[in-house]
RNA sequence: GGCCCUGUGGUGUAGCGGUUAACAUGCCACCCUGUCAAGGUGGAGAUCGGCGGUUCGAAUCCGCUCAGGGUCGCCA
């Protein structure tokens, strides 16, 4: 195999016994008898155990010094073992290695700290040293399966005859967005380039260009704070193809996903095939948000009707001014204790929600409920109608503005999900979402914004025109929603010319700050774009899906804290003097020398 | 930028106003020829993230600060 090696230690199996070899690896571990010495190799395919007895004293006076994560490489004979000492939890268990010569490739220090249970260990640390982090099997099987996956979606689009496209790391800066990383130029001092954002305008010119059908695995970068889920630098799937609609690249990333859960996700099971189309405005009103878990149920129901002109206070003010009231229903949880409810109201009190109302039937039909005494029979009997309770379950409702009621019952739903255990883990729950309006108010810029890129394609008709009804406008977008995590989105875009400047107009922009940033793809469209649409999904989240980790770092092999800084490389760093002089950058003093 | 949580031998934790700062593991030495988280005996190793304050006395209480994690803002 190579210099060093003729197998890899966890390949060892029973078909080899006897046979004269070369292996290479780590010690994992050593047990010396005083007689005997068992060391445990390790490399990248799993482990060996290797006998030294005294017999042999070279190898023993050698396996004797031996210490943890010393690099070893060995000749020898693979033997069976006996019976009694065959270990039926190791995939080499029947055999082991019985060396001829011991050779030290290199020694090594006690890692900082231990290799065999570092779930536990600060995780600083563990990225500090990350290439020992790494050495542990099943960090390494992260990596090998984002591997796989990405190499399995280069084959699939590769065979769908689509070609991979390398755009520029280094391109202009567009003001629209997220924060920019931004490069400064030696060659014109005192400009700049931007880290892409993603390669959007990039594609939408391969469409123009004829390609036709482009994908990349490409980094994108995002100078924003960071998140459990949310890093810097993140690799998406970008694709894009010409003459499609929406059904078009809905049906190709759809098929590429069941593929990818299918093989990837450890047996996992796809809850729904085809994957359920929700409408933006339906999944608010039924969850809250516009990427739901649908691993559970616990949908809201809107309550409001019953309790215009209610003895209670809350509600039927919240009516007066135009909010409404939501209910979910939790079944048989009506004896819920009176911790976990008072927890649940923090829950809601943090969203904005000036409280959440608790009122549980009991099994035998009475009303357990802070606010009881303001609730007539009528509306009780409504209630139980409306959200389909029974004696036994329990209810919790909020009363406000739609926009607080939305992200409290969405943040009770999930919690409520997490506490009650209801997420089953062996469920994969993608749905698609649609019918996104295409602009949203933005009250602090008193103009209106895309909600998603201002490139999207939009529907409209009489009544809901742009220059009529924005708001009324929907998007030719569409979100891929894995178990309550939007993992890709994208959108027929608009390829003409006179609509993008309608929507950039529409958003506030002057003509000439429109052809400054945004010149380059309004000409490209005058010359021929043909009909466009495309996604961009997010591989990191992908595959912490995949393994079912919250944290997105552990689907990196060098991340960054969430700080934003490199606790490996100490990046970033201070430069020389010489180094800014050349790029035309002097710092703020008040910086400091740090 | 706001808020919350965490910081004690190498690692993971206990201790929460007076302790020789405890335990596990790792490390070192010795004993031990069949273990596989080997076992046994012994040993070294922490001024309790940093600075300041309160107190007769601070790992413990308070303030500031640093580092890490989470979250809101932000993330077209």
């Amino acid at each position: 195999m190579t210099h060093f090696k003729d197998i890899s230690c966890g390949e060892l199996r029973a078909a080899d016994i006897d046979r004269t070899i070369r292996i290479a690896g780590w010690v994992d571990r050593r047990r010396d008898h005083g007689g005997v010495i068992f060391i445990d190799l390790r490399d990248s395919k799993g482990i060996i155990q290797v006998v030294v007895s005294p017999e042999n004293s070279a190898a023993y006076n050698i396996a004797q010094r031996v210490r943890a994560e010393w690099v070893l490489g060995l000749e020898g004979i693979v033997k069976s073992r006996t019976d009694e000492t065959k270990n039926p939890d190791l995939p080499t268990g029947e055999i082991e290695f019985i060396p001829t010569h011991i050779n030290v490739l290199n020694e090594a220090e006690t890692p900082p700290f231990s290799l065999h249970e570092p779930g536990e260990v600060d995780e600083s640390l563990r990225l500090q040293y990350r290439y020992l982090d790494l050495r542990r099997p099943d960090a390494m099987q992260v990596l090998r399966l984002r591997h796989a996956v990405v190499s399995y979606i280069r084959n699939f689009f590769s065979e769908k005859d689509f070609i991979e496209v390398e755009t520029p790391t280094l391109i202009r800066s567009t003001p629209e967005g997220a924060r920019d990383f931004l490069v400064p130029s030696r060659l014109q001092p005192g400009e700049f380039f931007a880290l892409p954002q993603s390669p959007q305008i990039l594609k939408e010119l391969l469409m123009v260009a004829g390609t036709e059908r482009y994908f990349q695995i490409a980094r994108c970068y995002r100078d924003e704070d960071f998140r459990a889920n949310r890093v810097a630098e993140h690799t998406q799937l970008d694709m894009e193809m010409a003459f499609v609609d929406e059904s078009d690249v809905m049906a190709l990333v759809e098929e590429l996903y069941i593929e990818i859960a299918t093989r990837f996700g450890g047996g996992k099971k796809i809850s729904e095939v085809p994957f359920p189309r929700l409408d933006y405005a339906d999944c608010i009103e039924r969850y809250g948000t516009d990427r739901p878990d649908l691993r559970f149920g616990l949908e809201f129901s809107d309550v409001g009707m019953i309790f215009k002109g209610s003895e209670f206070k809350v509600f039927s003010s919240a009516l007066e001014n135009n909010g409404q009231i939501k209910a979910i229903c939790v079944k048989g949880q009506s004896g819920m204790a009176r911790r976990a409810i008072d927890s649940l109201v923090e829950v809601a009190r943090s969203a904005g929600a000036g409280g959440l109302v608790n009122i549980g039937f009991s099994e035998t039909g009475e009303i357990r409920s802070p606010v009881s005494r303001f609730l007539s029979d009528q509306e009780l009997t409504l209630l139980k109608e409306k959200t389909g309770a029974t004696n036994g379950d329990m209810l919790f409702l909020a009363a406000g503005s739609h926009e607080i009621v939305s992200e409290t019952l969405a943040l009770v739903r999930e919690e409520l999900a997490v506490r009650l255990d209801l997420r089953d883990p062996e469920i994969f729950a993608f749905a698609w979402v649609t019918g996104f309006p295409l602009l949203e108010w933005k009250v602090e810029e008193n103009r209106w914004d895309a909600t998603h890129n201002p490139f999207s394609g939009f529907f409209e008709d009489e009544e809901n025109s742009l220059e009529k009804d924005p708001s009324g406008v929907r998007a030719r977008q569409y979100d891929l929603v894995l178990n309550g995590e939007e993992i890709g989105g994208g959108s027929i875009r608009i390829n003409k010319r006179s609509d993008l400047l309608r929507v950039l107009k529409l958003m506030g922009h002057t003509e000439s700050e429109i052809n400054k940033r945004f010149g380059v793809l309004l000409q490209a469209l005058d010359y021929g774009a043909p009909p466009m649409g495309g996604v961009g999904a997010g591989i990191d989240r992908l595959i912490m899906q995949l393994i079912g980790t919250s944290n997105i770092r552990d689907v990196i092999a060098f991340p960054k804290a969430s700080s934003g800084s490199d606790p490996l490389m100490d990046a970033p760093s201070p430069v020389a003097a010489e180094q800014l002089k050349e790029l035309g950058l002097q710092l703020d003093p008040e910086l400091g020398s740090n």
